[in-house]
Formats: structure tokens, sequence, C-alpha cells
DNA sequence: CGCGCGATTGAGTAATTTCAAATCTAGTGG
DNA sequence: CCACTAGATTTGAAATTACTCAATCGCGCG
């Protein structure tokens, strides 16, 4: 568990045993069931969190309530509403477990310290705000210049594992296309 | 000039003069005509940039040749491909000036080395990188949950001004609909 | 005046959604 | 081992939304 958090940094800064612990006190383990709320819509935010094992959604409900899957977050993951992290308000989505799963949390408080404290740690969330924002515009993109099918392609070309794991109706959410549609694209290959 | 980029970063973090001063000697001043190229697809990106006055698109061109607005980039924005510039491969996009502009560039040598010896800095583009995932990800939930209507007027909400300086056909590139679906909205409302 | 470009309009087509019904699947208890 | 149920998936058919291609409009500028 400690040593997948410390592997998990080391990807990116290198650290020695002192620091690695310290960095490590500021994390509290968590862990949830199936189907559990690590937070709500409406409700503040008060961490952030590194998947250790399971599958977590985040999910926005829309004024008809329909369900849209902003992201999946598998082991290794850092995931949170980090609008509502970072401004200290209430949250407009929720995250949920779709498996048993276990995290690492970070309360904002420890996320700063960890920043004003130990610099290669605020070079690590650099770089994987820097990866996060990437990414993110690689999905406006496939939503921009795909349709369901090639989006459905993409998203298992990236994560195979994905869709053994969860639902194709939480894909098709994910994807932001109707479960029927989504269904019928097997019909063409 | 030198102030328009000072009052940027002092939104975020506090600096003396003698810090800004070290700071400003990595970034280089460049000026661009209309429908110039500020890097091309396919070619490296060397350096990300700092919009002083004037309009930038951050394009993607699919196979069958379409363009794709991945971002509209006004004053005070940053803007690159982020993923060659980290990585120093080739662009997948273009950069294009979409008024007469004036930006401020920065190498990635520079960047490294502004994060590495100014520790504010690297503190600055956390907290911006951390404002643009979350502006992505939010751009990712319109178009999950929004048709073309709705998300022509978060944008006109958002960035009304731009409506007035870039075409409609650009406006449509951008919501990812085409020019005559974006005309024809009008007529609801 | 006439050219050129962007915006709009029209008509037919393609993709996707919605709602409803049918089918499949895994787990449970008899 | 089988029947039953709940949930997930698939299928059908009609309606909606958006796209494409083509034609037209409107306007600024040489």
């Amino acid at each position: 568990m400690k040593e997948t958090l410390r592997k998990h940094l080391e990807k990116l800064i290198s650290l020695t045993d002192d620091e690695f612990n310290a960095i490590f006190s500021h994390f509290a383990i968590e862990h949830y069931k199936k189907n559990d709320f690590i937070f709500q819509n409406g409700k503040p935010v008060k961490n952030c969190y590194f998947v250790l094992s399971g599958l977590l959604k985040l999910v926005y409900h829309d004024d008809l309530g329909k369900e849209h899957i902003v992201s999946f977050s598998m082991e290794d993951w850092w995931e949170s509403d980090f609008y509502a992290y970072f401004t200290q308000t209430k949250s407009t989505m929720a995250l949920i477990s779709l498996e048993e799963t276990s995290v690492y949390s970070l309360p904002i408080e420890n996320y700063k310290s960890l920043c004003a404290t130990i610099p290669k740690m605020e070079n690590f969330f650099l770089q994987k705000s820097n990866l996060g924002f990437i990414g993110s515009q690689q999905r406006i993109l496939s939503l921009l210049t795909s349709n369901a099918k090639e989006r459905y392609h993409i998203l298992l070309k990236q994560h195979p594992s994905l869709l053994q794991r969860v639902s194709k109706t939480q894909i098709a959410t994910y994807l932001g296309v109707s479960r029927e549609t989504l269904s019928r694209l097997h019909s063409y290959k």
C-alpha cells in the first residue's frame, strides 16, 4: 500500500526514505464498498484521492437527472472535484465507487503544505496536472472529431480492461451516447 | 508589455522587482499578423506562449481535412500543444493567429529552469495547470450534457467578446457543430 | 458596379435519441 | 437441477437532431 504510492511518486520524482515518510504522513487511507459515495454533489469536497485499488466514477447529474460520467479512476489515478477542492466550494459532481475500493485521501490543507514544504511534491503535482490537462484536451478532441463508434474504439484501445469491469450502460454514459446506440454499434463491428 | 505579464503573474503569486526581472529574461516577444502559423502540425513545438494582445486558435485537422478548434486564446492566456511541448515531440495541432497578435514565448528549457530555480514560478504553473484542467473538464461536461444550442449559449455567457471577434464559422468549429446548424439556432432564439 | 466572403436557407440524408418490448444472464432459493 | 427474479443488454420503430450539398442572400471593398 505504502509502496504503491511510493512507486507511483517515483515514476516522476526521486525520494529518500525520510522524504517519502514525511509525504506519506499527509495521507489517510479510506475503504469503500461497491456503490458508495466518496462525496456527493452539493456537499463540500474535503479531499482529493489516490486510488490504490478498485474503480471510481466522477459523475454529473444534469437538470433532467441524467447521469454523465466525467471520468473513471482506476488504480494509480488521482481524482476529485478539483474545482470544489481547490476553491473549497460545494461539489457539482459526485464521486462513486464502482467496485470495492481503497484510496489514500489528501485534505486540501495537506496538499498545500506538501507543495509548500516539499518542492519535489509541488513538481510532482505540476507534472500530474499537466498530464491531466493534456488528457482532457484529447478527450475534448475525441468528442469533437469522432462519432460514437470511433469514440468507443478509442476508449477500447486506451483502457481495454475497463470494458471488463463496468457495465455498458456506464461506458455509454462516459462516451456521451445512449446505451441503445452503444449496443447497436456492435452490429457493424 | 512587461507590466502585463507581471500583473498576470501577480494575480497568483507575489514578486519582487528582482524576481520578476529574472523571470522576464526567460521570455522572448514575438509578433504575428492575422492568419499566421505560430506553429504547424507535424513540426516540433519549441515554445509555449503567453498572449499579450490579439487572438489565437489551436486547431486539429482530422483525416478528412476538417478543422476542429481545440481552444481560443485571448489576452492573458497561455497556449501551446502542451503534449508536444512537454514531450518534445511533433505537434498534432497547429496554432494560428485570428488577429494581429503579440505573445511572449517560453522555450521548454526556460520553462524547466524557471520551475527549477524559482519555486514561486513552479507554483504559478501548478495553479495555472490546475485551472486549465478544471476548464477542460467543464468543456467536456458541456459537450456531454448540452446540445448545440446550449453549448452556444454557454460560450456566449463565458466569452461574449469572442463573438464580436471571430466568424461564426470559427465558433461552430469550436462548438463541434456545422456552421449551418449554428446559423439555424438563431431561428429559435 | 461587380467580386468575394461569410452567413443563411432549403431539401434530402444520416446519425442518434426515445420509448417500448423482448432477450439474455447471473444469482437465489426450493 | 430447475424455476424465478432483477438487472443489463439488445432490438424495433418512430421522432428528433444534426449533417451535407447546393443555392441564395448581404455586405464591404476595390
